[in-house]
DNA sequence: CTAATTGCAAAAGCTTTGCAGCGCA
DNA sequence: TGCGCTGCAAAGCTTTTGCAATTAG
């Protein structure tokens, strides 16, 4: 049940989180951004505030239930925190994003953070493909 | 000459062009802010508006003068594009950019989108790290 | 001379915040 | 009941755009 999940994150059982929560596991997408999500709620004849939507997903986020993501389309896009780690390739023809996680990619980062005398906390990797055959400009 | 280098890319040579391609090339820092470049236009008593600083900025990046990067901080930085690719290492702490270039990372990039059915077109790497020793929250 | 470029100010996103009222515990 | 949460509207930031004046070639 999930708000149990809310409940040991220190958070009220409201329907607004409740809501966006639904929308996170079976939106469609994974990656969502706070329009999308704000979108499914009014389809869904919700009336939850824009605001609360970027206030939900941000608590969400510092509680670690959610992932914040910076591709490059001007907006945050959010998705669930999957139990493992993973990294993603947006299709810049089709905006298709896929997950991907490569050890020895991860490896390495490790290794070179520390080869430069620091600890690695957190990465960013995106690759941005395009599907095969089509020529770039 | 600096001058030749925006003939090159089909662009008039104006004076807010020279004294921004000047500021990338030995304004101390390489990656700077749409506003870093402002403001030492400014510290220089130069009369360039903001919106020609981001305009410029958008061409040189534009022409592949210029890169622009996405950190998590609200903004875009821009360097200048170097000859050879790099990533970059950015400390949580103190906010230093550090360049590092890894082949095999850029191998299995290169291997990983192609099992995927795609080319890849570009990619962005950010390490967010933290000096040795320091504990995070 | 003429098209490109610039400055200013206004507008456009995305995201955050202030505040009064509502709702969970 | 009380504090947390929400909605709304307004504000904040970065970045873009419209337009008249200016300038490079």
């Amino acid at each position: 049940m999930e708000s149990d999940d809310l409940r040991k994150l220190g958070l009220k059982v409201t329907l607004p989180r409740m809501k966006i929560l639904e929308i996170l596991e079976h939106g469609g997408k994974r990656h969502l951004s706070a329009e999308d999500v704000y979108r499914q709620l009014l389809e869904a004849g919700e009336e939850v505030g824009l605001a609360t939507v970027y206030r939900v997903l941000t608590q969400f986020e510092a509680a670690g239930l959610v992932r914040r993501h910076n591709f490059d389309e001007g907006h945050s896009v959010f998705e669930l925190a999957s139990e493992e780690h993973h990294d993603h390739m947006v299709c810049l023809k089709t905006g298709r994003v896929i997950e991907f996680c490569d050890p020895e990619i991860e490896r390495r980062q490790k290794a070179i953070a520390e080869a430069h005398g620091y600890r690695l906390c957190d990465h960013s990797l995106i690759l941005y493909v395009e599907p095969i055959g089509e020529e770039g400009s």
